[in-house]
DNA sequence: TAAAATATGTGCGCTATATCACATTATAAT
DNA sequence: ATTATAATGTGATATAGCGCACATATTTTA
């Protein structure tokens, strides 16, 4: 395993700035960090778990392979943990984990991490932190889906990338049309609709991947509304 | 504050198990338990939470109200922490609970909660453990509820009562047509003839509330199938 | 640069399911 | 016991959205 010098990591997670220097040095020699590319998978649905994954940077998306489709169930920017739960308790990974732009991973020894949380308690709460604020964002995602018609739910995709992962009104989508109608879960074909609709309705322009919010009013309350 | 008596206490969490005699007392000392009756509002949506709720005997449903319809996240038995990451982070309550029978309910002081995180690892790690599961299967839930047709959640509901709740093909639904049909996330009338299609179908014996699966084979593959 | 493979857009019919309307039956209150 | 209230069942109707079929555009590979 490749050793990490993670004191001198500008990256780290919240729970990681609650460690000191020997727990750090602990940490950098229990941690290998790895590079992604688009379409690179990191974490493999149904493999073994044995390390927790670190977000450094970069973007990924968290899915599940159904029979015939795939679901995915949301996307992460870096710093994050990903799929922290899978990590613990039956220590299989229960989704998999795909690269979306060139992304670094840590894997951290499970162990070492356990260890940190049971000898950090700060550490422990950040974690806990963590996973409190990850568990209530996925519960209002699932609440949407299951509440909204598609073209609420389509735009709140477009609200998430603009706000959440971008940070701007303009912004090139990171995913295929139909990976994003696996996110907001309806069928490819009503999203390319409600594309070609915000399109003439001047709600969006939209010029294949390349998204510009031109009525950010109207999406919101077509994302409130549902 | 009503003082409890943590240290003789038989239906203690999985983490409460973690502590010692002198951790057990300050937890006495910061905790109150609390009786509801079945509709009791044990939690409500948008207070402010000052309190960590263990359930140590009953059952209750979590919801969120809506504008017009309610919807029920999940139904949970005794022994769990109901709510945690509302405890956390904002400090407000994301959902309601409510009571669906006689159901014990000990609150305990965030702070105090928040202090055994910190001081007693084997705690810390107990809690992660907790979260961890229950975000699984919620995701899991979530997951059902996207992909499956009402014919298949509904198949769900009745496998989680009579596996998860009640470990019997015989049992009575602690719940009204209507809010089986908020849990599946369908409409009433749906719900309704849902049932009676598998009364028919001799797949269950409907009696009112009261239920006997017939079929189980059949009903897993309804439920398998969507 | 050509060819193959993906990705995207759009018309059309079908079906699952919500919703309305109302009858009927339980349950609670007086 | 009798009324009021809530819960449940069921027919009829409307429609959102899926899936198919195929055209077009874009990207990747050779």
């Amino acid at each position: 395993m490749n050793k990490t010098i993670c004191q001198l990591c500008n990256l780290k997670s919240d729970a990681a700035q609650q460690l000191n220097e020997a727990e750090l040095f602990m940490l950098g020699e229990n941690c290998a960090e790895t590079h992604f590319q688009p379409g690179d998978i990191i974490i493999k649905q149904d493999a073994h778990s044995t390390n927790v994954a670190y977000l450094k940077s970069g973007l990924v998306k968290i899915h599940i392979e159904g029979s015939i489709k795939d679901k995915i169930i949301k996307i992460t920017k870096a710093p994050a943990y990903i799929c922290l739960p899978s990590s613990f308790g039956d220590k299989k990974n229960h989704f998999s984990a795909t690269a979306l732009e060139p992304t670094t991973v840590c894997f951290i020894n499970v162990d070492m991490f356990k260890k940190l949380i049971y000898e950090n308690g700060d550490f422990a709460y950040q974690i806990i932190l963590d996973m409190s604020k990850s568990e209530l964002q996925n519960f209002h995602n699932c609440l949407n889906n299951a509440q909204k018609q598609n073209i609420g739910r389509v735009a709140d995709v477009i609200l998430f990338f603009a706000n959440i992962i971008y940070n701007s009104n303009t912004f090139r989508l990171p995913v295929t049309r139909e990976e994003l109608a696996a996110l907001a879960g309806i069928s490819r074909e009503s999203c390319s609709r409600i594309f070609t609709e915000f399109n003439n309705d001047k709600i969006l322009e939209v010029n294949g991947r390349q998204i510009t919010i031109l009525n950010d009013k109207l999406l919101r309350q077509i994302s409130e509304k549902g």
